[in-house]
This record gives C-alpha cells, structure tokens and sequence, in this order.
DNA sequence: GAGCGCAGTTGATCCAGGTCAAAGCACCCC
DNA sequence: GGGGTGCTTTGACCTGGATCAACTGCGCTC
C-alpha cells in the first residue's frame, strides 16, 4: 500500500494539467514547491461518489481526468445539479465554510483527482503569495459563475438555457485541445435537464427542434455544433 | 477632506458587528491588530450603487448598516437579483477572480459600509492565520449560498420558493437581534421576483394567498409570521 | 443471440405561472 | 392639499414547459 501510495503521487510540475488547474501562472521554480502540496492521485469509477454532502471536509480535489458532477438535495429527496466539472476544475471549496461538504460529488465518467489536503493548502498560501492570489481567483471566479447560472435559472426561457449550456460545455472542451464543435456529452438528459432546471423531454425535445433548424446534429451523446452564430444568438438576446 | 476621512476611521475592535462580520471569532487582541485594515466608511444613498459590473476592482466592502442587492445583467437587459446583503455581510468577492466587479451592488436602502482595500486584505491574511481562516469560510459560505439558491430557482415551485425566502429572511433578522416574526420588506415585489424567478404579480399573489391561508398577515413592505410551522413546510418538502 | 433495462424520443394533455390590463393606495413634491 | 408617481393588488386569459404515457433502440448480461 505504502508503495501504491508513492507510485500515485504527482507533480504540479510536470503534470499536463499546469496551465488549467491551481497553479496556473506560477513560474517553473514557484511549480516545484508546490509539488509537496498534492498528496496523491485517486481513481474514482463512473457513478462513484468522491464526497457526500455532510462528510467531513479535509481536501479539496482537482480533477485530472474524466468529468464529475455536483448536486445538492433537499430533504424530500428532490435534487439540483450545481455544475459539471471537468479536467483542472476543483471539487470541494464548499466545505471549507462548514468544516464538511455541502454537496454531493459523483464521477459520471471514469476519471482521476489529485487530493490536495486543504491544511496544507492554506499553509502554503501564507507562505507563497503566487497561490494564495491564485486560490483566491478560483473562489472567486466559482462565485461569478454560480451567479451566471443563477441568471440562467431564474431569468432564461428553456431554448435559452440549452443553447447557453452547449456554448459553455463547448468554450471549456475547447479551452482543453478538445473540438468546440464536435464533442460527447457525458451527462443524460436528466442530468442536462436538472441542472438547467428543465424536465429531461424537455432538453430532449429541445435537441431535435434544434437539429430541425439546423444548428446542431445530435445522436443520442454525440453532438455536432454547425451553426455557432445562431446558438449564441439563442443563447444571448433572442428578442 | 483629508478631515472627513479622518473621522470615517472605523476600528473593527469597537465596531458592534465584530460578531457577524470579517473579524468574527478573534480574540480582541488580535481584532486589534486588524483595526489597520479598514481605510473607510462610506455611505450610500438607496438606489445609489456601490460599484457596477465592469468596474475595476480594489475593495471588498462589509455592510455596516442599510440594505443592498447584488444583480447581474444580460446583454439585452434583462436582469436577476443574484443576492440581498444586510449589516455584516461582504460585498464585492465576485471581482477578485476577473479584476473587475462581475455584478452591480445597489444600495436598496440608505446605508453605510466599510471599506476593506483587498491588496491590504491579502497581505495581512497571509501574516495571519485566523483571518485568512475567516476570509475563506466567508466565500466558502458564499458558495453554498449560492448552491442553495440554484436549488431554489431550478427545483422549487412558486410557493415553495416565497416561502423559503421569507424563512430565510427572518432567520437573517434575528441573527441581527430583529424580529424573525415581525419586519419590514426592504425590497420591492418585482425585485423579490427577480431573486425567486418569478414576477411581481406572482409575488404579490402568493402574499394574498398566505394571508388567506393565515400563514402571515402582510401590508406592503411590513410582514408578520403567524405560522413559522407551516411556512416552514411550505418551503421544504410539501408532498 | 435472447432478453432485460436504461436512456432517449415523441405525442397528447394539462396547469402553474406568465402576460396584459385596470384599479387602488401610499407618499412625495410643488 | 392636489396631483403625480411608483408600488401593489387583482382579474381574465394565455402559453411554455410539465406530466403522463407509449414506444424505440442500444448495450449489457447470461
């Protein structure tokens, strides 16, 4: 175990993930001492859960690969997805607040985090100004976006929202090498249609009117975006 | 001015919201090393901004009395209320990841806040465990707000969503030493709306619908809760 | 390769909340 | 103190998206 262990711990340094995750910004000689900071990596399979809302909190997680979603849920069993993550995102900056997580963190894809021991995180912060600017960003930048979705919730029609998601999903493939045009969605209706807060016919229904006026082709996961202008159109104004 | 400024000093130490603001949770003689942090009070007029999307950022401000909102904007105008800010709580986090302010801050009621230079902020959480402690359970809590705003607009029905509103006001309220059966609205039907993701007129009906249902007793902005037990069920599970 | 089960699609119908319109009411300013 | 203005209430009607239900098709297991 011991040997497993060292075998899976990593280097901010030398991973692929530099310029999208934590220590985006810093120089190669800030990199290297923060290598002590990740503790190690952990495989988390498809439909596995990395915390559960009330667990108590100790890491935060940044995602290395596959994509993991967050959901809160009230009392009567009713749920809400908060966010789709996906490579260099971090898991977990709500349970800092509250000493345990607020949310649920389930894999919806195979993948791997890097565990970063939030006691050390912050000790290193004080130490080193680079992260804690950079740490501070992060939170910050999780607040706007929250508030951009809560726009999405509370203000946008249900063409509206879709056509936003897709863009969004698309920017941040995009931001990874991946194609903004083409791509696999990995979340079911249900998952698009909870976090949008829209029924999964309606997201469904809201795929083939999209494929009928010609601005994607869909099939089942698989999505093909083959008129942008007209998506951001959808997505923004639409008067 | 450099007059005026002078007398706006404020000290944390003396402030009667050390134990709901920044400080809170730090023994006095470390509130007193944190009395350097503070430029200035400002005041605001209602309907006066404290700053706006796009602004530069510089500042986080605490709201030492009066009453705000935080909204966001689309490009054709409309807008979402993504937040209402009473004494105590921090204005302002949104702009640390972009530089610049992603919200509108309005003042919806005369008030005062105090304002906290965030490069001095930084910098002195790095030289100070317990409030860089303090600061990153603030945007944490932020965070989880949020969430459980997401919740509300993307899962909740109309009625679920006043009630839940109202619940958390009064809570808010009484935190502060107020009344959490008895207070005055500070913000319009059609602001109110704008938060839960509904409209004014819808609002407005629901008042009616409680006062009949003898949930409460309402008279445009003042509210009295006569039955917390049922308004509480109305905004949880309600099956 | 048969059968099961889950994800997705599509149709028919319904209703919560939106929209439009018209008063009513408090407060402010001249 | 009269008139205006902005907020609120209420009514009548409409519609976007929910609900209910049937069916399709892919992938997995045995």
């Amino acid at each position: 175990m011991a040997i497993a262990l060292a075998d899976l711990k990593v280097a901010c340094s030398t991973c692929s993930l530099r310029e999208l995750c934590l220590p985006v910004g810093l120089t190669p000689k800030q990199l290297e001492s923060l290598d002590e900071l990740v503790y190690a990596r952990r495989r988390i399979a498809e439909g596995e859960s990395l915390f559960h809302a009330g667990d108590p909190f100790r890491a935060l997680y940044a995602v290395r690969s596959g994509f993991f979603k967050t959901r809160v849920t009230t009392a009567d069993g009713r749920d809400q997805v908060t966010g789709f993550l996906m490579a260099g995102e971090l898991l977990g900056i709500d349970g800092i607040g509250a000493g345990q997580h607020g949310c649920d963190a389930v894999a919806i894809e195979d993948g791997e985090v890097c565990a970063i021991p939030y006691a050390k995180l912050e000790e290193t912060a004080r130490r080193f100004e680079p992260l804690q600017q950079h740490f501070h960003r992060v939170m910050s930048r999780e607040i706007v976006r929250d508030h951009s979705v809560m726009l999405l919730l509370g203000s946008m029609r249900a063409e509206e929202k879709l056509a936003a998601f897709l863009l969004n999903l698309s920017q941040r493939l995009a931001a990874r090498g991946y194609s903004a045009r083409d791509f696999v969605l990995r979340m079911t209706r249900a998952e698009i249609g909870s976090f949008l807060g829209l029924k999964l016919e309606t997201v469904s229904r809201l795929f083939t009117q999209f494929q009928k006026e010609g601005l994607l082709s869909v099939n089942r996961r698989s999505v093909r975006i083959t008129n942008v202008e007209e998506l951001t159109r959808r997505a923004g104004l639409h008067c």
